[in-house]
DNA sequence: TGGCATATCTGGACATGTCCAGTTATGCTC
DNA sequence: GAGCATAACTGGACATGTCCAGATATGCCA
C-alpha cells in the first residue's frame, strides 16, 4: 500500500477516533517530514487528499486544522440501513417473508438490465427497529452476481455487508426516489399504519463500480417512525452526501405526525 | 491563478461543454507536458483533482480518460428547484401566497438559531411547473442576512438565485427530512390533491460556509408530480449527492400512483 | 510600555528526476 | 498466419530542492 494512503488513513482514523479533536493544529509538513521520514511531496498528497475529502482544513501560513463540522459517519459511502440503524442506537432486525430465486418479470429483468428469464434473487423482509416494524423491503438482485446469498439469514444479516464481504462488490451510487401513496391492506398490517395508511416509498437502484445494476428495491416506510434523511455537505471542492433513514432530529420532525 | 487551476479549468469545459466525448482519451502526461510547458508534478495535480472529482477516470498504463456516467448537471453544488425543473424542460412558476417580514415564533427562531422576537422573512408559494401545482411551499430567513428580500417577485424568481447572486451568500450544507402525511383540506385544494389527500412532506435546513442557518423551509409536495430524486454518486473518493425534486424516471416510477 | 521592523515558520506552487507495474504495439520466430 | 518475447509507453509513487506569500513571534527602539 502506498505510504501517502498509509498517511491518509493514519490521520483518517485519529480524527474519526476523536483522538485528535475539531480544530486541532496538526504537527507541520516539515515536522511529519522528519516524523515519518517520507518526502514532502508524499505528505502533502495525503494532506490534500484528506482537505478534499473534507477531513482538515488547511491555512497558508498557519497549518492544517482537524475539520469542525460533526460529519455525520463515513460521507464517502453509501450506507446500509443496518449501519444507520446501529449508528442511531437502534438495534435492527428482520422478518424475512420470502428469499428465494426466481425467474425475473419482464420489468425486473429491463430494471436490473438482464435478458428475459434470466435469475434474480428476491428479498422481502420486514425490518425492525428495537422490534418495532420501520419498512417492508423488497428486494431484487442479478443472480450470477450474488450465488448463495439465499442461504444467508436476514434476520440479522445486512444485505450491503453481505454484497461489500462475500461477494467483493463495491457500490459506488444509487439512484433513489422517494414518494407517497396509500398504503395495501397487507402492507398497512405488517407496518402497523394508521387510518388512512399512508406510506412512505423508496424506489432505489445501486449500481457498483462497473456500473452494473446489483440492486433493485422497492420499499414502503413507516412516514414517521422512518422518514428519509438527506445531508448535502459541499465544502469548497469533493462534496458528498449520505442518505439514511432514521429517526428525523427533533428539529426538522413534523409537528403534525 | 496557479498553472494547475487553470489547467484544471480549461479541462473541465472541454469536458462539460462536451467538446471532448465520454470515453475520450486524453493527451498522455507526457504529451500534455510538452504542450503546455509545464512539469509533471502540475499536470498531475490538475488531473489528479479531476479524477477525484469525477470529470477524469484514469488508468494505469492506459491514460487519462473522459469519465463517461452522465453526471447530473454540477454535482458540487446544492441546486434550487427552479434550476432542476429548468434542466428538466419545465417552466417553473409560483404563486406568491405570503412574502413578509415578521417576527419569529419561538420555533422558528430556535431552528434559525435567532434570538426570541428576531425578524425573519416569511415566504409561502404554490409552485407550479407548467401551470400545474406542484408544491406548497414555507420558507423561512433571518432577516439581517437578506434585507430587502421581500421587494423581489417571487412569482418567476429563484431564491437560491437571489440568496447568491443578489446577498452573496454561499449555500453549502443542506440537511433534509422526507417524509409522508396527510394534508389539510387547504393544503389539499392548492395541490389538487385526491382522496385521501396524501402528501410528500419535505423539510430543510440549509447552511451557508459560516454555518450560519440561511433558511428554514417546510414543503409539502404532490406525491406523483413532485417526487424526490437523489443520485448519490461515489467515485472512489470524493462523493458527492445531488437532491433534487422531479418527475420520477420510468424505472423508478411507482406503477400504483 | 507601545509600536514597528524583522526573522522565522507555514502552506502553496512548481521544476527535475527516478523507479516501478501494468498496457500496448512491434516484430520475430515457428 | 498464429504465437510469443520484447520494446516502448503510460500512469503511480516518491525523493530533493526552489521560490513565494501569508502568519507569527521576536526583539529592538522610541
Amino acid at each position: 500500500m502506498p505510504l501517502y494512503q498509509q498517511i491518509k488513513d493514519q490521520v483518517r482514523e485519529l480524527v474519526d477516533g476523536r483522538v485528535w479533536a475539531s480544530g486541532l493544529r496538526l504537527p507541520s509538513e516539515r515536522e511529519l517530514i522528519a516524523e515519518l521520514d517520507v518526502s514532502r511531496i508524499t505528505v502533502r498528497q495525503a494532506l490534500r487528499d484528506l482537505v478534499a475529502e473534507g477531513y482538515l482544513t488547511s491555512a497558508a501560513g498557519k497549518g492544517f486544522f482537524v475539520a469542525s463540522r460533526s460529519r455525520p459517519q463515513d460521507l464517502r459511502a453509501l450506507v446500509s440501513h443496518t449501519a444507520a440503524m446501529m449508528a442511531d442506537g437502534v438495534e435492527p432486525s428482520s422478518r424475512v417473508i420470502d428469499c428465494s430465486v426466481q425467474e425475473a418479470s419482464a420489468a425486473v429483468a429491463r430494471w436490473l438490465r438482464l435478458p428475459l428469464g434470466a435469475e434474480v434473487v428476491h428479498l422481502v423482509r420486514v425490518r425492525l427497529g428495537n422490534g418495532v416494524p420501520l419498512t417492508l423491503q423488497q428486494v431484487w438482485l442479478p443472480h450470477y452476481l450474488v450465488p448463495g446469498l439465499v442461504e444467508v439469514d436476514f434476520t440479522r444479516a445486512s444485505l450491503f455487508e453481505q454484497l461489500r464481504e462475500r461477494f467483493g462488490l463495491c457500490l459506488v451510487r444509487a439512484e433513489t426516489i422517494v414518494s407517497a401513496r396509500l398504503a395495501d391492506p397487507d402492507e398497512a398490517r405488517e407496518l402497523e399504519l394508521g387510518d388512512p395508511p399512508i406510506g412512505l416509498s423508496v424506489n432505489q437502484l445501486t449500481f457498483d463500480e462497473e456500473e452494473r445494476v446489483v440492486e433493485l428495491s422497492r420499499s414502503l416506510h413507516h412516514p414517521w417512525r422512518l422518514p428519509v434523511r438527506i445531508v448535502q455537505d459541499m465544502p469548497s471542492q469533493g462534496g458528498a452526501a449520505t442518505v439514511v433513514a432514521g429517526p428525523a432530529p427533533a428539529h426538522l420532525r413534523d409537528e403534525r405526525n
